[in-house]
DNA sequence: CGGCTTCCTGCATCCAGCTCGCAGGTGCAT
DNA sequence: ATGCACCTGCGAGCTGGATGCAGGAAGCCG
């Protein structure tokens, strides 16, 4: 997969989204273009529902389910995957996004990416302590974000 | 709260509980007792559905939307808190529960606790850096658990 | 002990966020 | 060009709760 470019030429991004979809041995349908389309643009992480609206905008009549099956069979072939990021969202995200982890405010709902410079260390001592192999990319860190972390310092 | 003994009188216990209850505001009911009780009876962890279950031996006919907000209503106050270990469950225990993480096995399932000493070095550095007061204990980490590990890495 | 206010409970209903069964359509290997 | 396996759309169903309402009980005050 060539990412050299941050905004490749969309015409060369759609032929590599076909690359990729029929590589992992699935047909190549508008609808799942479309989603992995859609996923892709939505710049980082998108919501099912936010994925279904975008896709919408291309192929007006997709079926939800559609989706919801396409983004869960995208993700079992490895190409996308997904997190949970607070009690309802779970959001989808291209699989090549690594090791990062996601911090995410409990009042404002501000969310930070956390790369694994970060994260390493943890990692290590919970497999060296635990034997414990962990993915941190699944569910997110909640907390207090700096500028909340303030004003709540202030309010209590 | 005397925990001294891991099994101590069970009438005390109770009163314990009703004192509990009542000093944070709430009254006293035998649906909240139940409530409490059932979760301090399930050493750990317990599903809403489970504590139901649990309220039920005691309580036949208990409405589980008593118990739901009832656990609502005693996380509010902070008598209990809940935790994400999985895609679906979400499970209670009692008291802020101190900032103990789950690690949970994506394979088998099992559920490990991770003490604070662990996860120290790793909020310091998330406060440090991005000024992120992480709460380790609402989501679990996902992974391999030492066994799983063992046997994917000969099955791959 | 008894009244009165306020909070709590049970019931029924509703909701988000998927998930599934089915019938018909479509990609694509040949 | 053909055939079949896979995919899609539709609608119903499901899980895990949330909520509005009317009646009931806790407990403060006397």
């Amino acid at each position: 997969m060539k990412t050299k470019a941050p905004r490749p030429d969309h015409d060369h991004a759609l032929r590599e989204i076909d690359d990729l979809i029929r590589s992992h041995g699935l047909r190549r349908t508008p609808q799942r273009q479309a989603t992995l389309e859609a996923v892709a643009a939505a710049d980082g992480h998108a919501t099912a529902e936010q994925i279904v609206t975008r896709v919408r905008r291309k192929l007006p009549a997709v079926s939800p389910s559609t989706v919801y099956r396409t983004l869960a069979s995208l993700e079992e072939v490895g190409i996308l995957c997904h997190a949970h990021l607070g009690h309802t969202a779970s959001v989808y995200h291209v699989g090549t996004a690594g090791l990062h982890q996601h911090l995410v405010c409990e009042r404002c709902g501000a969310m930070q990416e956390v790369g694994e410079a970060q994260t390493w260390p943890f990692a290590k001592e919970l497999e060296r302590r635990y034997g414990f192999r962990a993915n941190f990319t699944h569910f997110a860190v909640l907390g207090e974000c700096r500028s909340c972390a303030k004003k709540g310092a202030a309010r209590r």
